[in-house]
DNA sequence: TGTATTTATGATTAACTATTCATATATTAA
DNA sequence: TTAATATATGAATAGTTAATCATAAATACA
C-alpha cells in the first residue's frame, strides 16, 4: 500500500467528484449536521447517503462523531470550503468570458 | 442534459481524481508542454496519456492547441494551481497534527 | 514520395462506483 | 421489554473508468 502524494491528492478529488457529495459539502459549509438532517434536505436515499458520507470521511474531508443515536459530520478543514469557493469562481469566470466573446461579435 | 452547478463541479473534481492527472497538472504548473514531453517525463503510455489529456481538456481544466504535429497543453486557469497548492497544504497540516498528537504522549 | 514522429481511437478486459432494497445494529423513549 | 429512530451494510445490478494493444490519421522531414 505504498502511496505517493499524487495518489492521496487524487483520492481527495475523487471523493469530491460527485454532485451529491458536492451538495453535502455545501450543506455543511456553515456548520455541523447529522445525517438525519441531510437526508431530507438533499433528498438522498438514506443508505445511499450513508455510503457517500463514508467516502467523504475516509478521504479526510469530513470529521464524524456520534451524539446519541445520531452521527454528526463537519468539514475537517476550512480549506475545503475555500476550494469549493474557488471552483465556483472559476465557473463564474468561464461564463463571463463566454459572454465577452458573444459581445464582440 | 440539464446540469446544475453541483454536477459541473463534480465533473471537475472527477477529472482531477486520478494520480496521473494530478502529476500531469503539476508538470504543467510552470507553463505549456506538448504531449510528447509529458509521456517520457511521467512515464505514462502514450495512448493512456492521450485519454487522460482528453478528460482534463473536456473538463475545462486544460487548454490545448496544435503546433505542427504536436499538441500543446496549458492549465486553463491559475486557480487550479491554487487548488492543488491548497490540497498540498491540507496534507501537510494533517501530518503536522498527527505529529503533535504523538508528541503529547 | 516514402519514412519518421506525434497524437487519437476502436476494441477488449478488468476493476471500480453508484444505487437500491432488505435487513441488521445501536440508541433512545415509552 | 417493546417500539421508534438513526445509521450501516450485504447482495444484486447497471454503469463507468482505466489500461493496453494494434492501428489509423496528421504532420514534418529526407
Amino acid at each position: 500500500m505504498k502511496q505517493d502524494l499524487a495518489e492521496i491528492k487524487g483520492e481527495i478529488f475523487t471523493a469530491m467528484g460527485h454532485s451529491n457529495r458536492i451538495r453535502i459539502l455545501e450543506f455543511l459549509k456553515d456548520g455541523e449536521k447529522c445525517a438525519c438532517e441531510i437526508v431530507p434536505a438533499l433528498e438522498i436515499e438514506q443508505s445511499n447517503l450513508s455510503r457517500h458520507m463514508k467516502i467523504l470521511v475516509q478521504a479526510g474531508i469530513l470529521n464524524s462523531w456520534k451524539e446519541g443515536q445520531k452521527v454528526m459530520y463537519e468539514i475537517a478543514d476550512k480549506k475545503f470550503i475555500k476550494i469549493l469557493d474557488d471552483i465556483s469562481t472559476i465557473l463564474k469566470n468561464r461564463i463571463q468570458n463566454r459572454m465577452k466573446v458573444l459581445e464582440e461579435l
